[in-house]
DNA sequence: GAGCACTGC
């Protein structure tokens, strides 16, 4: 009775719903014609005909494996494999299979006898997604005699030294590079972990390192390898460098790419003679731009060309159909929403969407809508759910978007950010909308400060997007945009070298002892003026000579993990002037944890309750002391830290993080003697930070960031004293709202206006104080 | 008075 009750039901719904051939939802009319009129099987058939769009490629049948990810798929504890004593052999034979399976196992021999034969010259692999490069080629090389560890003796000393025995191999991200150790590690029959010294491969990221006895193989992000060659300049540890994922082109990527091309093309003395072989591994094939680079006309004074080797192996993409719009869309939210629900309508289960947004506000207002048309759907239709991911969300809420949708018969729909482009996979999807755009950060050198807007994407971007349909099966692409629209994109994105701030790189340069960084090798050069702004900066924060050479104070300042002005901010507290290099840790450690520890909260009753809570922490003198305060009690806070956070709904992961960076800023302080003691273990009793001591802190944050001051104007507005520019401060600040004489700021971005985040309150005479003297001087 | 893609040492 109860179910023809909601049958009945269901069909007077459907005719109401038939009738009007649309829904209304958030205020807009969609239509959904066919949908709700439609009888669809109560159980989707998997070869249930389909419809395909004129403009798409006929789907081809596939015989390709079901699954394979190279990638880590999402941050897991766990290793991939576990030990098993009683199934040793078999696992290893399964190992073994899975190897034999991947499509460069062919190209085995061929990679060995051209890695053999590279003096100057570089190979480069280009591998489609799950090609099994990053888990093979260090395997195929290992083993191989100019792999060996070479005893050798320098010229002028005394005692033999070693060069090589190792390869490198370096990832953007650290999960990637500790989950391809332990795979890597256990394919080579000896597993990471607890209680093993001796092993084949490790792996080395901040916070993290674990390089068994012996290792021949490890696995470092791009960062680790920069730190090292900090300590030593020619990687003579290293037989082989493999630059992975090198597509991303991150800013450390393109540093590494400069210092190995020295290497390559420089002395060996300082090696023995002997040569480093340098990999090259990317996932796209637009390599024209490396291929130029390591062909060594780009080296000054080389005249000889070297050869730069390309391999192209295939990858374990299944078919993505691409589908794009007639005509231009005016309303890409309105499109985006019409796109799913024609999805969810004429596509089979099983069958998840990826939708691809611009962010976090865009997320949660698809969200919105497409949970109301949930609730729109006829009860024998399936069901859809929206599920949001991006960067800012609590681990357990990204979990949501990587599980199955809960109930049977169900599409699940991830309205993603760019995370879902290269960082994690969602399993399931099979349908991906792209809406062409993306969140990108510039850097203005000019301005001194940094934009964040909505661009297109570039078309790399967009295929790569396109592909995380394939993964599992054949799937199909909906852009949001034209085929012409598409056309016009530029073809991959702007490195990040050229949108950032080169202040770290020319830094990083300088400590690794370029004098001329105008000449560095770089596969995209910034502009020279950029370069030059960022020398006189250096010079100012007392990292550089009047000679552009590098002081003490520089050295250290590129050995810290920390941007070149907080570097300069942290030596300031140890001097005797302030002594407050603990304070300042503690804040430098919740500055530099992420995103932002406090969770911005959507609703207004949340809002005021965090509001509450969170009054204990906040000091009027601004973010800074804030910060401090929050890390200070939370040191302190000794019965539940998790309910701590939870209650000011401060991010437990971002202060984890924060209290991880603070061990490692002690340590390293430690170490260069900026503290003469390591302080006593937590928790300690919280006392608040006294007006003297805050104003102390405030005042070494100012030989950072003098530049970065503003100004009250009479009409209440501030005014910045680089460059006159007016700036808001940003609602995320506890100053926000508050008029003060002056004030300072350690970030300054442009979204819709011009906004001044992390801000402090100062005295103006502090401003003058604070730029007639550096911290070298 | 109003909001922010992703990494890394």
């Amino acid at each position: 009775m109860a179910a023809s009750n909601t049958a009945e039901h269901a069909a007077k719904r459907r005719k109401t719903r038939q009738a009007s051939g649309s829904v209304t939802i958030g205020g807009k009319t969609i239509s959904v014609e066919g949908y709700l009129a439609s009888s669809r099987p109560k159980q989707p058939e998997a070869n249930r005909p389909r419809s395909i769009a004129p403009n798409s490629p006929q789907e081809q049948p596939t015989n390709l494996p079901s699954r394979q990810a190279t990638k880590p798929v999402l941050p897991d504890k766990k290793a991939p494999y576990t030990k098993s004593r009683a199934s040793n052999e078999t696992k290893d034979q399964a190992l073994l299979k899975a190897r034999r399976e991947l499509p460069i196992w062919q190209h085995q021999e061929e990679i060995r006898a051209v890695v053999k034969r590279l003096g100057t010259d570089v190979i480069v692999i280009v591998g489609e997604t799950g090609s099994g490069k990053s888990t093979q080629v260090p395997q195929f090389l290992y083993q191989e005699p100019w792999c060996r560890r070479h005893k050798v003796k320098l010229p002028g000393r005394r005692d033999d030294i070693h060069v090589g025995g190792m390869i490198a191999i370096t990832q953007p991200r650290r999960v990637a590079a500790t989950t391809l150790a332990h795979r890597v590690s256990a394919e080579a029959g000896t597993p990471l972990g607890k209680g093993r010294s001796d092993g084949l491969v490790g792996y080395s990221v901040r916070f993290d390192h674990q390089v068994p006895r012996g290792a021949r193989i490890k696995f470092l992000t791009e960062g680790t390898l920069l730190q090292e060659l900090l300590r030593d300049p020619h990687l003579k540890q290293y037989s082989a460098v493999v630059i992975d994922e090198i597509h991303e082109r991150s800013l450390d990527v393109d540093l590494l790419a400069g210092f190995l091309k020295q290497i390559l093309f420089g002395d060996k003395t300082e090696r023995g003679g002997v040569p480093l072989k340098v990999i090259i591994m990317s996932a796209t094939a637009e390599v024209g731009v490396i291929q130029e680079f390591f062909g060594n006309d780009a080296m000054p004074g080389k005249e000889k060309a070297s050869n730069v080797d390309l391999l192209r192996i295939k990858g374990r993409q299944f078919p993505v159909a691409i589908l794009y719009e007639p005509q231009p869309v005016a309303d890409l939210q309105d499109a985006l929403l019409k796109k799913i629900f024609k999805i969810h309508v004429e596509e089979p289960l099983p069958g998840d969407i990826l939708a691809f947004l611009n962010g976090q506000e865009d997320i949660e207002s698809a969200q919105r809508l497409v949970e109301e048309y949930a609730t729109s759907l006829a009860s024998n239709v399936p069901k859809i759910v929206a599920v949001p991911l991006y960067g800012q969300l609590s681990i357990e809420a990204q979990r949501v978007a990587f599980q199955p949708a809960r109930s049977p018969l169900t599409r699940k729909v991830v309205l993603a950010t760019n995370i879902a482009e290269t960082s994690v996979t969602v399993p399931g999807v099979r349908f991906v909308v792209d809406c062409g755009k993306a969140k990108v950060k510039q850097y203005r050198p000019r301005l001194g400060m940094e934009s964040l807007l909505a661009k297109p994407i570039s078309k790399s971007s967009a295929v790569q997007r396109a592909g995380r349909a394939g993964r599992e099966g054949p799937g199909k692409c909906f852009r949001l945009y034209t085929e012409d629209a598409f056309d016009k994109l530029q073809d991959s994105d702007l490195p990040e070298i050229l949108r950032n701030d080169v202040l770290g790189a020319v830094l990083t340069m300088k400590a690794r002892g370029i004098q001329d960084v105008l000449s560095f090798p770089l596969m995209d050069a910034p502009e020279p003026a950029s370069i030059e702004m960022a020398l006189l900066h250096l010079h100012f924060l007392g990292a550089l000579e009047d000679d552009g050479a590098i002081t003490p104070a520089g050295e250290m300042m590129a050995r810290f993990p920390l941007s070149a002005p907080l570097g300069a901010v942290l030596l300031a507290a140890a001097g005797p002037e302030f002594d407050c290099v603990l304070e300042v840790i503690d804040a430098i450690s919740c500055l530099t944890s992420g995103d932002d520890i406090f969770i911005h909260v959507q609703s207004e009753e949340g809002a005021e309750e965090a509001e509450a809570h969170r009054r204990d922490v906040q000091r009027r003198e601004g973010d800074i002391i804030t910060y401090l305060t929050t890390m200070q009690m939370y040191a302190a806070e000794n019965s539940d830290r998790i309910d701590w956070c939870k209650k000011r709904k401060i991010n437990i992961r971002n202060m984890k993080q924060a209290l991880n960076i603070r061990r490692q800023l002690r340590g390293m302080c430690l170490k260069e003697k900026l503290l003469s003691e390591m302080p006593a273990p937590d928790p300690q009793p919280f006392t608040p930070l006294s007006p003297e001591r805050a104003e102390a802190v405030i005042k070494c944050f100012l030989r950072g960031f003098a530049m970065r001051t503003a100004m009250l104007a009479p009409d209440g507005s501030f005014v910045t004293i680089n460059g006159k520019h007016v700036v808001a401060i940003h609602p995320s600040s506890v100053m926000h709202g508050q008029k003060k004489e002056a004030i300072m700021f350690l970030e300054h971005v442009y979204t819709n206006k011009n906004y001044a985040k992390k801000v402090s309150a100062i005295q103006a005479a502090w401003i003058a104080e604070a730029l007639g003297r550096g911290v070298g001087h």
